[in-house]
DNA sequence: TACACCCAGTGTCCATCGGACACTCAAGTA
DNA sequence: TACTTGAGTGTCCGATGGACACTGGGTGTA
């Protein structure tokens, strides 16, 4: 960029610095925060390997010789981003409030690195801390008589929710979800889809939260019928 | 590519054809039809301007007078996959029965084209026919005493359980999906997801579907528990 | 019949992407 | 002092989406 003046400067100038600043060395861990603060500010579509090379003020290529390839980056970057899994032994009051903690948790961690979603679908490898979670939400279900799978389906379903109201939080997964254009379709076309229409309408200035509350205690709630429908009758 | 070749032919041999073949005249629905075959065989990736354009045998710039931009072209190609929302009126037996096969044949439309998850995460243009389905599930629901927010909730919790099904059946967006690598892992690791790991092994054999029946059933319970709440009380 | 216009498809260019590979150069060791 | 090592660099490559000027054949009009 400046290489003429950093010349002239070297030749005439007083020599008043190293000419390049003695900088930290890099390490994963520093590539990863880098990474992860270009796509808290920019999204995931920003963070290329020129990108975070540049905030560091080094070039792409020396990246690779702390990282494999983009998707160990990746990998790096989420495994830093979702913490360490929580703790939900102690918290009282069986599997529901054992969930609804996790749960929560874990949509805090995700509203704090919207690109989370979109980081972690496809095909990639994964992390420690990541399985992690999971095995904090398995727990939680340890004594409900749910055999291995359903456990495990349970959790899926459940993360799987988070995962569809934090993208759509972000962008318009679901045609409902971009509530603005959607209402602008559905006036010029109120005919075609009454339904949609009329419960949209219904909804006007509200407060949305794609459906979070609602569907997480519709899960809770299918859940606790299994439950108790599993559980050896007592009173009835 | 083979331009000597063919000047060759031209001045020597036998004119045996026009140099090139009468076309049929590009059309948005041809383009999309080639965007889908590309889509089907190689996946969303592959979807690119010059590989659709390549199977017409075009250059990648004549699509460009068609459709605008490549986010036109995948909007084109999700509204041409979708097909026609199903009419669900004539399905006996209410609401869940209708959600049922409302789920099921989304499902299947899905399942023909597994690029449909990847396509329609993030902002994009929403066509007509995806809006339709929406409609048609919405509708389903409408004498459930449901308010059009939760009506809408609800479809969205349903449609996004396909979503996270189907797009963890063709990749692994949640590390208990990568089955094989899970397992792996697991094994090496038991000491330290020894919830997780109890209930991998006692899955071990068994015939997966990503939750899928597991997950409809609990969401239609729990919806079933809100509408049943609501309804005003008959006997009790 | 002649000519001008229109426009679908072409060719070329550009910035950016992930990544391969050979290099430089300073620090540490023999 | 000479050699090795390894972190960071520079250059190249093919593929991506897209801008823009061009061409050539068909059609409408004079």
């Amino acid at each position: 960029m400046a290489s003429e003046d950093q010349g002239t400067d070297l030749l005439w100038g007083p020599r008043q610095k190293p000419a390049r600043a003695p900088r930290l060395a890099l390490t994963v861990d520093r590539i990863a925060g880098a990474a992860i603060e270009v796509a808290d500010a920019e999204g995931m579509a920003s963070v290329s390997m020129q990108q975070v090379a540049a905030r560091l003020d080094v070039t792409k290529m020396a990246l690779y010789r702390h990282v494999s390839s983009k998707a160990e980056l990746v990998a790096v970057m989420i495994e830093s981003a979702v913490g360490e899994p929580p703790n939900l032994r102690t918290v009282p009051g069986g599997w529901r409030p054992r969930l609804i903690t996790w749960a929560d948790l874990m949509r805090r961690t995700w509203r704090r690195h919207p690109w989370l979603p979109a980081a972690t679908t496809g095909e990639r490898m994964t992390g420690p801390r990541e399985v992690g979670w999971t095995e904090s939400a398995v727990a939680a279900l340890g004594d409900t008589g749910l055999d291995g799978g359903e456990r495990m389906d349970a959790v899926f379903l459940l993360s799987g929710h988070i995962r569809n109201t934090e993208s759509a939080a972000t962008a318009g997964t679901q045609p409902w979800t971009a509530e603005k254009q959607l209402r602008d379709i559905l006036r010029d076309h109120r005919e075609r889809f009454p339904a949609l229409h009329e419960a949209t309408m219904s909804t006007a200035g509200t407060v949305r939260d794609n459906g979070w509350e609602f569907g997480l205690n519709r899960i809770l709630d299918g859940l606790e019928v299994l439950i108790e429908g599993r559980r050896p009758e007592r009173t009835s």
